[in-house]
DNA sequence: TATGATACCGAACTCCTTGTTCTGTATTGT
DNA sequence: ACAATACAGAACAAGGAGTTCGGTATCATA
């Protein structure tokens, strides 16, 4: 890809992630991300077709990123990654958001983007159905798969959200520790 | 009230509710809903300041109706509405959304209305705390109260989105057996 | 039934944001 | 050096938000 094509597109994302932290999507206009990225205005346009497009793509970026990072490598085997295991998939994924390395607890704080949410769950879902054997069993054997896969990913969120909320004092690992006491 | 402002109020409420179970609350105008309500566009910002505060009201009246109708009464005891209890107070909840008597489930299937989910599990949480001895004590005393409460309030609510999700073909009791499995 | 207050209608208006189009300029890879 | 392409910036049209105002209908009260 061009370099100017690249600069332009890391401009336009790191003003639109700098804005996400200060207000809601639904908030910030077109002509803030432009003004701070210091672009033109077609040049916008011609990146990205709508400022939902921008946080699909910008969303898309950032899961790719994080969850590559957290997903078990296929030569390793699952068992590993069991509950109590302090290299848990789980626990890597709060270490990285603990980080906030690339702006995701900023998109998390925000409400009103209900675009990215689905993007997250989405990939804690194949997350979940990965790591499904090692959720109590016993619940697993009478509840639909499909309910308590979405359940795990939404205890995720939340209990990210409640992390955000308490101004993150506490430590990844007992994240992690209420994250499995609550599933 | 005057007559004329409760009807013209019912009106833009129902016009309002109407789109809600159509669209989402983003790509909804207040033209369409003074169109529908068959209101003076003058009027409609009489009633209320800006289409978010019309979302605000309509949630708050809303909850207060299925709140108050689920809320135990004070002079009951608590223990009558313990987890396997057939008249759970959640129970009474998930009947009540069965019938979607006030547009609430639209209100939760359709995305992007973060302020609607603050409301609901705002008194989901009020709720959560007058049940709290009755869900599994033994989580009750490793995890922050907080904590607990949220996960409460956040599971009801996505219980009843994957509910909506699939065509809400469980019973209510169903519902509610797999929401005491899952929080 | 008369009257003053209040709610409503509807049109015109301003302001703002979105998204498009254009011209001229700068940067790129070859 | 050259052709392609990405850029800036301004001007533009379209549409929604919220306001203002003069005229009309409905209310409560006497």
């Amino acid at each position: 890809m061009d370099r100017r094509q690249r600069k332009t597109r890391e401009a336009i994302f790191a003003a639109f992630a700098d804005l996400l932290a200060r207000k809601d999507f639904a908030q910030i206009t077109v002509g803030e991300i432009i003004e701070r990225a210091d672009v033109g205005r077609a040049t916008f346009y011609a990146h990205f077709e709508t400022k939902d497009f921008l946080l699909k793509e910008l969303s898309e970026e950032l899961f790719c990123h994080i969850f590559d990072a957290a997903k078990p490598e296929p030569t390793e085997h699952r068992h590993i990654f069991s509950c109590d295991a302090p290299d848990s998939v789980f626990l890597h994924l709060f270490r990285h958001l603990q980080k906030n390395d690339h702006h995701i607890l900023d998109l998390l704080a925000c409400r009103n983007n209900e675009l990215f949410l689905q993007y997250f769950k989405s990939n804690l879902r194949q997350l979940a159905v990965s790591q499904l054997p090692l959720f109590a069993p016993r619940k697993h054997e009478s509840l639909p798969e499909s309910f308590w896969v979405d359940h795990i990913a939404s205890t995720f969120v939340e209990t990210v959200r409640w992390w955000i909320d308490h101004d993150m004092q506490e430590s990844a690992e007992t994240i992690t520790e209420y994250f499995y006491l609550a599933v």
